[in-house]
DNA sequence: GTGATACTTAGGCATATGCTTAACCAATCA
DNA sequence: TGATTGGTTAAGCATATGCCTAAGTATCAC
């Protein structure tokens, strides 16, 4: 899934598709290429499961599905959470054990965030 | 830099790191491949800006960089954003015009481009 | 029916990706 | 000093990805 969103110009697909539903072709609109070409980005999407699509006689309307982009949001904003999680600790042990001066000139103080 | 976490590999690498910093060979530990292919992984995730290394004797060190993965969730979360204002206009809409029942089953509503 | 429209399928091609083994440095360790 | 550990480079290979053109199919408008 973020395979799908790996590629420029499906993110361009899920970015129009966010502003609402549209056709094949209004999705090829601003992309520089062949429609199969677009056919396939589309088929990515859909197996990803980020988007939806039916056909109503001529005219295939593309969805996008919030829940899967969601998760997408989901896993990264775990990630994140893991990351200051382990900062804040990183912080208190500092703050319990002050400016210890480290003797390495090397390896000392990469931690330097914000 | 979705690139980058398409590949399981990858985020599974990412997974180690967002727990603290790793070495190489650590974070090859959980993977079932050889040590090269987790540099050429390594490699991706540093380009991408997620990840940043030094080496220090000669074990190579490497952090997560939260930045670059924050601007991966705001990505997502913009998208989402839109997407939901634009289901809330609907909802607006709809309100107004409540249960305007439309007879049709095939061809129906496509032209709702605003 | 004829033709235009909106996709769809098929096939092919170039490059990118992911992986491997073999060989090679550089820092420790005995 | 010579072996070991931790990482790195190089080369090659198989598959995946992304793109194209050409030739369908299925509406829809006359």
């Amino acid at each position: 899934m973020f395979q799908a969103l790996a590629d420029p110009a499906r993110r361009m697909m899920v970015d129009r598709l966010c502003r609402g539903p549209a056709s094949v072709s209004e999705l090829a609109g601003p992309l520089t290429m062949s429609l199969p070409s677009v056919m396939q980005h589309l088929q990515v999407l859909e197996l990803s499961g980020l988007v939806h699509s039916r056909k109503i006689g001529r005219v295939r309307t593309c969805t996008i599905d919030r829940q899967v982009l969601t998760q997408a949001e989901q896993w990264i904003s775990d990630r994140r959470a893991l990351w200051e999680r382990r900062l804040d600790a990183l912080g208190e042990y500092l703050a319990d054990n002050p400016e210890e001066p480290e003797p390495i000139q090397t390896a000392a103080n990469q931690g330097s965030e914000t």
